[in-house]
DNA sequence: TTATATACGATAAATTTTGTCGTATATATT
DNA sequence: AATATATACGACAAAATTTATCGTATATAA
């Protein structure tokens, strides 16, 4: 309950990898999951996703991988946590209002409370607090 | 990903219904799964856990059930979690060192900085600010 | 042309969450 | 004392989610 998911945490790992190599190097799927002990094509593929979401720039063909394109400082941990996972909420009922029991449960306005100020906190953070 | 679970979230859900019931009356699992729509078996576990952690208080025989045992503005909603859910952390390397990865593990102590906020932010709200 | 790296969908394995079942025990009521 | 109702609890099963693998296509530097 309440965890990360693996996908989050390679995702940030292999962020902070990149923000620690030299801007004029890239760094392969390779490099990154070896060093970390990180299933490559699993890997990759999160790389990718990141790539899309134009977090990272990917460079193709041998002596190709990632280097960071974002500004990390205007990112914050909740909207990267949006970008991999989707809508962030400790429950589904947040967002989705199609719950059966709406209308009897007696707990949706105290954990809606909680919920904005888990994303508040998520909020205020930025990435490049982690990956510095 | 940062979810909290359908077992607390019924747990919750008893909780309040219990809040707001005379505390001269009891609720059975019976009485709460039908009203709310929860799975009756699951229920009744969940209720007896929540027992055992004295959180309430069963009366066993018919006409039984639970009440309210424990002083709920005592009670923080990180200890409510622990109790119904073991350790609270975005990731297990939080309390288990066990980690194969953990010495080449680049997030290790943002990572922690960040759990600290989520649980002083769960150790600042009350069960009674949920379920009153 | 070749070797290396990204791109991506399909699928499988593993884990966690959610729910069910059977049986035992306690007790108020009749 | 018998009965009906409710809690107690372990074992097991189903479902959902997360994690990992595989195969094939494409881009490009050397």
């Amino acid at each position: 309950m309440l965890k990360i998911t693996r996908k989050v945490e390679y995702a940030l790992i292999a962020l902070r990898h990149m923000q620690q190599t030299p801007k004029s190097r890239v760094s392969s799927s390779n490099e990154i999951s070896s060093k970390y002990g990180i299933p490559q094509h699993l890997l990759a593929k999160i790389l990718q996703e990141m790539a899309r979401e134009n977090l990272i720039q990917a460079i193709k063909g041998p002596a190709g991988g990632y280097k960071i394109k974002a500004d990390l400082e205007q990112i914050s941990l909740k909207d990267f946590f949006e970008k991999l996972e989707g809508p962030l909420g400790l429950m589904d009922c947040y967002f989705n209002t199609d719950c059966l029991q709406m209308k009897s449960c007696n707990i949706l306005t105290p954990i809606q409370r909680i919920n904005q100020n888990m994303r508040d906190m998520f909020s205020k953070t930025t990435l490049m607090e982690i990956t510095q």
